[in-house]
DNA sequence: TTGACTGCAAATTGTTTGCATCTCT
DNA sequence: AGAGATGCAAACAATTTGCAGTCAA
């Protein structure tokens, strides 16, 4: 299964639910941004395509690409979730730029290492980790010296 | 400068701020306990002990506390931020308990190497980092199998 | 046709602010 | 005394829910 607009209403359909208007916009928008995207922001982008999509429809909506594992939450420290598409689908952590909001995604977070570490020395059982990685992407470096 | 309920009451008052029974009790609970919490429970748990506080007070509290690097917060994808003793106050990042909540801390986080890899791919200037560890804990571990 | 989906309005939850009063220093 | 801290109530912001009408399959 594919991350494409494509991809994602077909899976939509064969998992059952239904594709609507309202749906197909929104997965337009998450397919067609490369950066994290608040409910809000992503209201905002719908909104522009066609005006009849309320809010709640974002959020719920949301809520089911997010259960079907298409899309993946940014932590990024802020004050509201965003959302971006899960690309690849694979475990998979974030670069993100403070500035733009842009996101790449990398695979190769080699935690091995440190988290046997952690395990020896603590106890402790390991389930998940959350890495995050922040900065400037190249384009917002180059104009923050423009 | 120590992070016992002296150690920071004392820098407080060195940096100018008041040193008030509302302050002393949300210190006094940050310090004594070993997991992470909302500002809703600190509040629950300081009107354990005086029930003279308000719920504003603790957030504005908090606010300070954060400012002057006493306390961190705990990101684990929560509705709510939670907030922690910074301990040690250096860089550093959390291995979390999922059940418990309580929260250990470790600061040899080599990612330099994947640091300067993704640097190099991504022509990324990196500025920080968010790395955290959830699982359970040794002794939630035992409760479970009991 | 029919259950799933939607919009609207209203309820919840988490956090912040204005203001009069009080209290550390 | 006076700046800063507090509580209260109210404002805000983000998210969720109830419900009746609508639409994709």
């Amino acid at each position: 299964m594919t991350l494409t607009e494509k991809g994602i209403t077909h899976a939509l359909r064969e998992k059952g639910y239904k594709l609507t208007p309202a749906r197909r916009l929104l997965i337009e928008v998450i397919v067609g941004s490369n950066a994290h995207l608040t409910p809000a922001e992503l209201f905002e982008k719908v909104r522009n395509k066609s005006s009849g999509v309320s809010l709640v429809t974002i959020y719920r909506t949301l809520e089911v690409l997010s259960r079907l594992g298409f899309i993946c939450e940014v932590y990024a420290g802020e004050q509201s979730r965003s959302y971006l598409l899960r690309r690849p689908l694979e475990h998979h952590h974030h670069l993100i730029c403070s500035e733009c909001g842009t996101v790449l995604a990398f695979t190769d977070c080699d935690l091995s290492t440190l988290e046997e570490k952690l395990i020896r020395k603590t106890g402790f059982r390991i389930d998940r980790h959350l890495l995050e990685f922040s900065g400037k992407c190249r384009t917002c470096q180059k104009k923050t010296l423009a």
